[in-house]
RNA sequence: GCUCGAGUGGCGGAAUUGGUAGACGCGCUGGAUUCAAAAUCCAGUGUUUUAGGACGUGCGGGUUCGAUUCCCGCCUCGAGUACCA
């Protein structure tokens, strides 16, 4: 054995780490504990590319440094495996999702295992298997029976608002819940019939069912978050989404906005992630104001930012969708108005936001007054409204507003200026700092801050608006009309929902023989056979059976997949007792929340929300014991592909094979630059391929010049050179390709980083890295490829340097005969030491601001510097094994064998740095000259200021760069430099 | 448009408090070894030069004895968000 064997020795590691259950966190330790956690993958059929495990290697680094430094640590993963991938191959191919999740999830642990990560999967967790989405369906019925309480600020139980009701009525109730309630006495609602009471209820629910305006996909044939859209189409697929009127299950996140704001000062998040929490809630501060309607008994609410600009109102618009437009639109405007709400209606989403510059709108022939003024006030609507946002209407101030300003002057209405010395002749004056009020009655001559707080005082003070608080964030849509998801513990008795008993969950995803929509509409869940709820027997039965009696139908929705994910991180945390409870208190007290979290930012308003928001509600019930899941967090950047081109002549002739030109030779021939000329040349110079095929009388047409096209990286060899023939084998009309090559015949491809994705052939599998150089050579190039958190290029070629490196390692503990191992008793020498603990400090300290790059450096130099010291004592071989082991810990746990250890090295404290062996007695200076450094000089640490002057100016150089001069002043920072002035 | 982040050799990147810019690695050049190749080892490698130097961290200013680092004004690229009243 003298070889550095890494396939060997990783297999050997791996199998005695999963034998032992090295890794097996225990709940109970005297150790103190610490939680580090990656986001939940989605098992996708695509397997791991090098990209994913970016995150996992940073986490199980961290996790391994934690226990050498003498943690508990808990350490899990696990798998998202509800989701829309699966089932939509499912509905292409007709098998059950179940099935290739299943086939999934083994590949993507075949993946992970060859990488060595020390994961406990003794508490693995599935989301889609019925002991877990049990819970989940068990959470989902603790959020039904539960209301908000702005009073005490907390979620309450359902049953403490049924004792209110039944006392003194809704009348002081002061809850988060639908618009428009009635109110009622207590005795009303004891007269209420149960079902009147269930529906007065709903409203209150932080689970609730409502009618609201829903994102639709029709291809995928579901409603959508507002986070799964991107760019006015769905996140997964691309696909067209239009607004659509459904009823739905709703979550009341809004209820939690300000604490989910709150909440963000007190977690160590990276600053961007919070700035798009912080303007994904986005929260602004203003008051409302109601408007009169003239000859009408309707009001029209507003929310304004800016109530101080109250006299400059001129008109008010309306979202078309607003429910007053019908009602307030009077005879003559009718036609205009509803033509246009049919023209805007059919605008999709995408449209609209494309089109922001185009000014539309229509007058509704009504007329507001103003509550101060008394002025008479038009009623436009208008799409740059939207319905979704505030009230659905604005109180338009256009000499202080953009969008208002623009609006005006197209439809030529009066733009009255209410700012002192303020030009609005070309825009609007939004400048808050420096407004002074003017033509606004009682607010003249107030600043801003001055005249909103006044206004603010009027409006209350007439009943006509109060201060108020808007926010953007929206309740969140819960309900997929998909088969792959977890279904709602909830079944349908006289048009309510009622939730099945808690000791029936978890109530099971049915059997359904096609995973399409029914052909009434309904979604699959709609085609089970047993899919309604005895509530007898307490079970679900066949449909058939359904006497809305006894027997009623359960919900056909599903959750959508932020369900599962929402809470899986305490789910972790018991390993025991997971019939029992979802955790149980005695581990949600020991764990409490996940110290480290790593991922990647693309989860920033969806599952990171939606997490804080369960967890937030979880502690108001006194489920758990935190108000926040996760207490630090880390974006992994993403790791680019380096994709190859290959450059193909581009014409149109279907007798011509196709023919690709080399890249070197053909930036040659087309010197670069003069690309159209260059085109000729080639039907010039490359006729004779053309001749070939079409007899030499017959020319061909151009039409383009060439095309780069992606082609494989497998196919590329690290100096860019392609394989020609397993190229031409990779597709049917390649087979009979001509290759233009170089000289040399080699066949050059062009190179341009791009985001890894199959569809751009340039990725990376990690399995291929792994048998080539190794999961240390591979955990450990990750790392050394730049900072955690940024973005960067994956590049093959440059693996051999690390690779180098652990051959070096492997070299330095088998200085023996025929290289075989050897370490010796003797004291290390002063340098070998030294070069231990500089190690040893820098590691320490690079691992703890997660600047995994440079400690892989570090390790590079300690390792040249120790084999040109020729150490070989155990003294410093057997602390630096232990250093390297979190980022190659296959070797290590080799070598720390080799060193006559039984134990794991992961059960290793780590090493003590000491400052005694890094004290020097003398420092190399560098002498500058007006800041420029000239030359260096040694002198020992302990002189003085005023010895170090003297040393300097004595110095033969130090004349030769004064040049005659005397020196104004000399800037000695005695252990840094020397900086000469004059 | 707004918010945030980033610009340093041929490439990935380093410089943790304002103190020797380019650590470490890739690539490249030359050499050793080899029948040859791979592997390994040694030396060199920011640009420029009249070989003294000069220039150099996106651009233009400023503060300082000294700026990749701090301040002001721009430019470019990336990410998020988008009629938010």
């Amino acid at each position: 054995m003298s070889k550095y064997h890494f396939n060997e020795i990783e297999a050997k590691w791996q199998k005695h780490w999963a034998e032992n259950q090295t890794f097996k966190a225990e709940n109970q330790s005297e150790k103190p504990k610490y939680y580090v956690l990656d986001m939940f993958p989605y098992p996708s059929g695509a397997g791991l590319h090098v990209g994913h495990p970016l995150g996992y290697i940073a986490s199980d680094i961290y996790a391994r440094y934690k226990r050498h430094q003498g943690f508990n640590v808990l350490h899990p993963q696990g798998y998202d495996s509800f989701g829309l991938p699966a089932e939509q191959y499912a509905i292409q191919t007709g098998q059950h999702p179940a099935k290739t999740t299943e086939e999934n999830i083994a590949r993507y642990r075949e993946q992970l295992d060859k990488l060595g990560f020390s994961f406990d999967w003794s508490r693995e967790v599935r989301t889609s298997n019925p002991e877990y989405y049990k819970w989940t369906q068990w959470i989902f019925i603790q959020l039904f029976e539960s209301w908000y309480d702005k009073d005490q600020n907390k979620a309450r139980a359902i049953e403490e608002l049924r004792v209110v009701f039944s006392s003194e009525g809704n009348i002081h109730v002061n809850a988060v819940c639908d618009e428009g309630i009635e109110h009622f006495t207590a005795s009303e609602w004891l007269d209420f019939s149960e079902t009147k009471k269930q529906e007065i209820l709903l409203k209150y629910r932080l689970t609730y069912l409502a009618e609201t305006e829903v994102n639709w996909c029709p291809q995928l044939g579901t409603v959508l978050a507002n986070d799964e859209i991107v760019n006015g189409v769905s996140e997964r697929g691309g696909y067209p989404v239009v607004r659509k009127k459904m009823k739905q299950w709703s979550m009341r996140i809004t209820a939690y906005a300000q604490r989910l704001l709150d909440g963000l000062d007190n977690i160590d998040w990276p600053q961007p992630l919070k700035d798009s929490q912080t303007n994904w809630i986005g929260r602004s501060k203003g008051s409302s104001v109601t408007f009169n309607i003239k000859d009408h008994d309707a009001k029209i609410d507003v929310f304004t930012t800016r109530p101080d600009t109250i006299f400059g109102v001129s008109f008010m618009t309306l979202a078309p969708e607003h429910d007053l437009v019908s009602k307030i639109t009077t005879a003559e405007q009718k036609e205009a108005v509803e033509n246009y709400i049919e023209a805007t209606a059919k605008r999709s989403e995408r449209e609209r936001m494309a089109d922001v510059k185009t000014i539309t709108g229509v007058f509704t022939g009504a007329y507001a007054e103003h509550p101060f003024s008394g002025e008479a006030i038009p009623v436009w609507i208008g799409d740059y409204v939207l319905a979704g946002y505030g009230t659905g209407a604005v109180m338009s101030v256009p000499c202080g507003d953009q969008r208002d300003y623009d609006f005006a002057k197209h439809f030529n209405l009066p733009i009255p200026n209410i700012f002192k010395d303020a030009d609005i002749s070309e825009e609007a004056y939004s400048d808050k700092e420096n407004t002074i009020i003017t033509n606004s009655d009682f607010l003249n001559d107030l600043n801003y801050q001055q005249a909103t707080e006044k206004i603010i005082a009027a409006l209350e003070e007439k009943g006509v608006g109060e201060g108020k608080i808007n926010y953007r964030l929206r309740d969140a849509v819960f309900s997929r009309q998909r088969y792959w998801g977890e279904p709602f513990p909830i079944y349908y008795k006289d048009g309510m929902p009622h939730p099945i008993p808690t000791e029936c969950l978890p109530l099971r995803l049915p059997e359904v023989e096609k995973y399409l929509p029914t052909e009434e509409g309904e979604p699959p869940l709609g085609r089970a056979d047993d899919w309604a709820w005895d509530e007898k027997q307490l079970s679900v039965v066949s449909c058939q059976l359904i006497d809305y009696e006894t027997v009623f139908p359960l919900e056909l929705n599903t959750m959508p997949g932020w369900a599962g994910s929402s809470w899986y991180f305490f789910r972790y945390m018991e390993s025991e007792k997971r019939d029992e409870v979802f955790a149980s208190k005695k581990a949600l007290n020991y764990w409490k929340n996940v110290d480290l979290y790593i991922g990647g930012s693309e989860h920033a308003t969806g599952h990171l929300l939606y997490s804080r928001f369960w967890v937030k509600f979880m502690h108001d019930r006194g489920l758990v014991p935190v108000e926040e899941p996760f207490k630090k967090l880390i974006n992994q950047g993403m790791i680019l592909g380096e994709s190859a081109f290959v450059r193909k002549l581009n014409y149109n002739n279907s007798e011509v094979p196709p023919i690709f030109i080399s890249n070197k030779k053909f930036l040659k021939e087309s010197k670069a630059k003069e690309e159209e000329k260059s085109i000729v040349d080639y039907e010039f110079k490359f006729s004779k391929l053309f001749d070939k095929y079409l007899g030499e009388n017959r020319k061909i047409q151009v039409t383009m010049g060439t095309l780069d096209l992606h082609t494989d990286v497998a196919f590329v060899n690290n100096s860019n050179e392609l394989n020609i023939e397993e190229f031409k084998n990779w597709r049917e009309d390649y087979k009979i390709a001509e290759f233009i090559t170089e000289e040399d015949g080699s066949f050059k491809v062009s190179r341009e980083v791009e985001k890894m994705s199959k569809s751009k052939y340039n990725v990376v599998n990690p399995d291929d890295i792994c048998s080539q150089y190794g999961a240390d050579t591979l955990r450990m190039y990750e790392m050394f490829l730049g900072p955690l958190e940024q973005a960067k290029p994956w590049n093959t070629a440059g693996i051999t340097g690390v690779h180098g490196f652990l051959k070096k390692l492997w070299k330095l503990y088998h200085s023996g005969e025929n290289e075989s191992f050897y370490v010796s008793d003797d004291s290390a020498s002063k340098d070998s030491l030294k070069t231990l603990h500089k190690t040893i400090k820098k590691t320490q300290e690079d691992i703890e601001h997660f600047s995994f790059n440079t400690s892989v450096s570090s390790f590079m130099i300690a390792v040249n510097e120790l084999i040109s010291q020729n150490c070989n004592s155990r003294e410093v071989l057997e602390p630096l094994a232990i250093l390297i082991s979190p980022y190659a810990p296959h070797i290590s746990e080799e070598l720390w064998n080799k060193l006559g250890h039984s134990e794991s090295i992961s059960t290793a404290p780590f090493p003590k740095f000491e400052q005694k062996y890094l004290v020097e007695s003398s420092k190399e200076y560098p002498i500058s000259f007006n800041g420029k450094m000239r030359f260096t000089l040694e002198l020992p640490l302990d002189l003085s200021k005023e010895e170090i002057e003297s040393a300097v100016m004595a110095h033969e150089k130090t004349a030769q760069y004064l040049e005659g001069r005397t020196p104004k002043k000399v800037i000695i920072v005695p252990g840094k430099i020397v900086n000469i002035v004059g």
